[in-house]
DNA sequence: TAGCATTTGTGAATGAATTCACAATCGTTA
DNA sequence: TAACGATTGTGAATTCATTCACAAATGCTA
């Protein structure tokens, strides 16, 4: 009766606030911060420090009570929660403007996340070289995603397509895909989906422009 | 008395769902779809029916019981609500991976957004034209903000720099700014700014592929 | 025009996320 | 080693978001 089994469900937005830590400590271990408090990394994105506490609990107890938390020692820990204390090998499907974009993008490359292979189906991209990475043609999919023991895959082709990009995708076996078509798609239950909608946080500043508003970006509305 | 001014916070949430319902209406028109039902609505963009009708209500009744929702109707109406159904002049900061990407995505031009400046401190961009549009240098940021009427500014500069150029954005008189660098800006209150971290889904992939999950991505945690 | 099948709009109920508030604990100093 | 200031970790309280459930409408059919 004593270790019972309990489970806990960690929230969206707690992962996502994680990343936030994760930033945060890696300026902090730059500036050689040797502990950090709540207080303080809640000031650093605009949070609460019981919100920090809270979600670092979920986890375990990273901190010293009276001193703060460890930098190092917690960026490591929360490295190892998001997986970023590895490499990941990526997959990304489509060289437009979007895809472009994201073989350069640092950010990527710093939290270990790996494009090894790019697939298009424009037969003048195929073969060539793009920004030293390999372009395969999207017909040998299945193949060179197995090939380069890809784990995630990154869908940057139009909207029109996406679907049946993202079948053959499911059918290869990948189980992690971000997709960047502004289209909603279908998966398995078993296969995660995050979707990177760029127009969406725009269209929130359209909105916010478009209302009567107050300072804090809180929006209100009329009721009679 | 009678018509008293009670007000009601409309969330986050339910502005980033009327940007789906918005794509999604989009589509139907295009189908030549008359009417929607929430369900149907819902179904698209893997919601419930309720809270596609609870976001709608926060701004009105537009929907006929026992027929669902005229499609382009709404459409026009959620297009006045995000402010997309008229033109928003666009400054982009900083070419490169990212800007460039921005510059030719279609998906901004849909919807009214139009970079019309573009700035960067490249001595060898500045002055030439980058897919039609000019490249102007940051040092006249603050003239060339103006000349164009820039309602809304987009940041695509590296994390180091961008609060130095956010700072200048602010003092231009500009109200809305999007961020793609990954830091976290400080900005007056009466500034409206919204992040685009791109890495932070991918991130979640990460996580969710690192953590025993369970089949619709909720992540579980053992609790002794 | 009456009856039926639909579907909205919305208070009430429920569930989830955030914040509060404080006991527990640590490092430091005298 | 005792007293103090600081800060964590976490149940409880609160706030916020979602879902339920049903009366009110509507179109359609006969």
């Amino acid at each position: 009766m004593a270790a019972s089994n309990s489970r806990k469900k960690i929230s969206e937005s707690t992962i996502h606030r994680l990343s936030l830590y994760y930033r945060v400590l890696s300026v902090l271990e730059k500036e050689n911060h040797q502990t950090v408090s709540s207080r303080e990394l809640a000031k650093r994105e605009k949070l609460t420090p019981a919100q920090v506490r809270k979600d670092l609990s979920f986890f375990g107890s990273f901190g010293t009570r009276g001193l703060g938390y460890p930098v190092s020692e917690l960026k490591k820990q929360i490295g190892d929660i998001l997986g970023l204390n590895r490499l990941w090998n990526v997959a990304l499907i489509g060289v437009g403007n979007i895809g472009s974009a994201l073989v350069g993008y640092k950010e990527f490359l710093r939290q270990g996340f790996r494009i090894r292979v790019i697939f298009d189906n424009d037969q003048r991209k195929i073969g060539s070289n793009h920004k030293g990475i390999k372009v395969s043609d999207i017909r040998n999919l299945e193949r060179d995603l197995r090939e380069n023991n890809i784990e995630i895959v990154v869908i940057a082709v139009p909207a029109t397509v996406a679907q049946y990009i993202v079948d053959d995708v499911v059918h290869a076996g990948i189980k992690a895909i971000l997709n960047f078509a502004p289209v909603n798609l279908k998966v398995p239950s078993d296969v995660f989906l995050r979707n990177e909608n760029m127009s969406m946080e725009l269209e929130y500043l359209s909105f916010a422009l478009s209302n009567l508003q107050n300072g804090r970006g809180t929006i209100k509305k009329e009721v009679s």
